[in-house]
RNA sequence: UAGGGCGUAGCCAAGUGGCAAGGCAGCGGCCUUUGGAGCCGCCAUUCGGAGGUUCGAAUCCUCCCGCCCUAGCCA
């Protein structure tokens, strides 16, 4: 294990020397209310990585207490996603659900150990008698809390309470089953917390049997000690809640496994909370849960990140307790280094001028023999058909050529890829001035794109031959924000206002090289010097529908946009 | 002077008393039938600040500053 060492690593190292633990065992441990975003990513591939390297087990353990925000199609999201991901939890497939039973025989006990109560507070009381914060001048001070009226009762009328509280004999929300620990603690989650709540609510997996369910802090601590985890690995907001864990653990003389903290992802030009991302679905923002702009692992996977560009953005941002906004552009660049080595190439024009070489024969048509792909000798070539009559991109001629663009214009030479050098002769323009045609000549001596006498050329053009090429459609997508912190609005103003209005441009007409008109949903390209594409679900016979997951790094782009 | 965390380059991050790794971004250059890819070079006399201990401090001590989390019967 000389690969890199995080601080989780190192505690669970120590641990197996210490004799703490002689095995690992993590999980992942989703509420199943929304889709996994990338931050979630993270954390999976985290536990089930922990796992894989030090011989140990990963489980995956949907926390399910919230029967009202859960859903069966939120589950079915979650296990597909962990799926594409490649962490695999065999057969350890749970829910806090499951343990419904035996978290109510424990909160049993611990009001016949006398540390548990049925508490009457309605919810605005209880919250103001643990201990509201208090501004004395300039500085806040959180006084101590209110013991609850109903504190000590007797353990039987607790007991005979909670049992009533189950058999459905009281409203929602009338009463909570609370721990019996220090309302003076200054750690708030340690004073008194409730245990279990009444809630009316049918839930996606237990149905009608329960109408108390256990809060989220009572669950999932336990929940982890009955599946025999050793290390429960969670994001910085639960380093308060430890304590209570470790109280409750303490409490019950349970397995206690070690729990880690650290800071979750942050990501330039995207929010990543599920609460946010809900808004961004419901009110239409965005096409679904699954829009290839979307940070959601469904939306990644549709936009065509792969799962192993993932783990590598993962393995190099590394996990520590410092929060931090990650680039990204080290992101995208994990995507562009994993699809460069895998991506077959292919020439595509996505937004079309016809090129006109007027002395080329007509009907007469070459077939040229293209490099699938420079990184892979393996994947061999393919045949692209040429002719009097091509396809060029619209960006790639301009009349006025500024300083430093070195493609096509009048009187300009350049080579056609695999094809030969042409040089502008002359432009065809409708009524508005707009060049609808480029024409030039060609040099018949430098087929395949070489010149017997030497001459260079300064740009390589991708082209498609007119009367072969493919129409498509393609979906150009970008950052779903203009600002690297989408949420940093000032005060009164919805940061829904950073959204960017072309997130997404969508292209019709587009030409497509022969090869690419059958294709399947999910298979990914290089269009020459326009980026990496997948082909997207909504691809129908005979009209292929392709993502851009990302563009090329493009150093002409950049400049211009400096100019 | 609530309790709990965190501060090393533009963004991350190693570093665990012996003299600041690495990645991304950026900037130069080479190469190139993708302005892609690749290759080479540059990019912290200093680690939030100030004192102190030490032959020696990002690492140990003291004080100060800044940021984050918690105050749901959400997770």
């Amino acid at each position: 294990m000389s690969e890199p060492v995080d601080f989780i690593r190192e505690i669970i190292r120590d641990d197996l020397a210490a004799g703490r633990f002689d095995r690992v065992h993590t999980r992942f441990p989703p509420e199943p209310n929304a889709y996994l975003h990338i931050g979630h990513a993270q954390a999976i591939l985290l536990n089930y990585g922990i796992a894989q390297e030090f011989g140990g087990k990963f489980n995956l353990r949907f926390d399910d207490t919230n029967p009202e925000k859960e859903s069966e199609e939120y589950v079915a999201a979650i296990k597909r996603d962990v799926r594409w991901l490649g962490a695999d939890w065999e057969d350890r497939e749970f829910y806090a659900s499951d343990y419904f039973e035996q978290l109510y025989q424990w909160a049993e006990e611990l009001i016949r150990k006398g540390v548990a109560y049925v508490c009457d507070l309605p919810p605005e009381e209880l919250s103001r008698q643990r201990g509201q914060p208090i501004r004395d001048g300039d500085r806040i001070i959180t006084p101590p809390g209110v013991d609850s009226p109903y504190r000590n009762r007797s353990v039987e009328e607790n007991l005979d309470l909670f049992r009533r509280m189950r058999a459905g004999e009281f409203p929602s929300g009338s009463r909570t089953l609370r721990a019996k620990i220090d309302m003076a603690h200054p750690n708030l989650n340690m004073r008194d917390p409730v245990l279990y709540r009444i809630l009316h609510a049918r839930h996606h997996r237990t149905g009608d049997t329960w109408c108390i369910y256990p809060s989220y802090d009572w669950a999932h601590g336990q929940s982890d000690s009955i599946e025999g985890i050793t290390h429960s690995i969670c994001t910085l907001e639960f380093e308060n809640h430890r304590p209570l864990y470790d109280w409750f653990l303490d409490q019950l003389g349970v397995h206690h496994p070690r729990q880690i903290e650290f800071a979750r992802l942050n990501l330039t030009y995207t929010v990543t909370s599920k609460r946010l991302l809900l808004r961004l679905v419901q009110e239409g923002h965005v096409r679904g849960w699954d829009d290839p702009r979307m940070p959601t692992i469904a939306g990644i996977r549709r936009r065509g990140y792969t799962p192993e560009a993932i783990a590598d953005f993962v393995r190099r941002i590394g996990v520590s307790k410092a929060e931090s906004i990650r680039e990204i552009e080290l992101l995208e660049h994990c995507l562009r280094d994993d699809l460069n080595k895998r991506a077959p190439r292919r020439m595509a024009v996505l937004e079309p001028v016809k090129l006109v070489i007027t002395n080329y024969p007509e009907g007469k048509v070459e077939e040229f023999d293209a490099v699938n792909n420079p990184e892979d000798p393996s994947s061999g070539t393919r045949v692209v058909p040429f002719s009097r009559e091509l396809w060029i991109e619209e960006e790639d001629f301009r009349e006025d050529p500024p300083p430093g663009f070195f493609r096509l214009a009048p009187g300009r030479e350049v080579r056609l890829r695999y094809a030969y050098f042409v040089r502008c002769t002359g432009v065809v323009k409708d009524p508005s001035g707009r060049v609808v045609e480029v024409r030039c000549t060609y040099d018949p001596a430098t087929r395949g794109g070489d010149a017997p006498d030497g001459r260079k050329v300064k740009a390589t053009l991708h082209w498609v031959s007119a009367s072969h090429a493919v129409d498509a459609e393609v979906r150009l997508y970008d950052r779903l924000f203009t600002v690297p912190d989408p949420l940093d609005v000032p005060e009164g103003e919805d940061w829904i206002g950073n959204l960017n209005p072309d997130s997404l441009v969508l292209l019709r007409g587009c030409k497509l090289e022969p090869c690419l008109g059958e294709v399947q949903a999910g298979e990914m390209f290089q269009f020459e010097r326009k980026g990496y594409f997948c082909v997207d679900p909504d691809t129908k016979p005979g009209l292929p529908v392709f993502n851009r997951i990302v563009t090329l790094r493009d150093p002409w782009a950049k400049l211009q946009g400096k100019l």
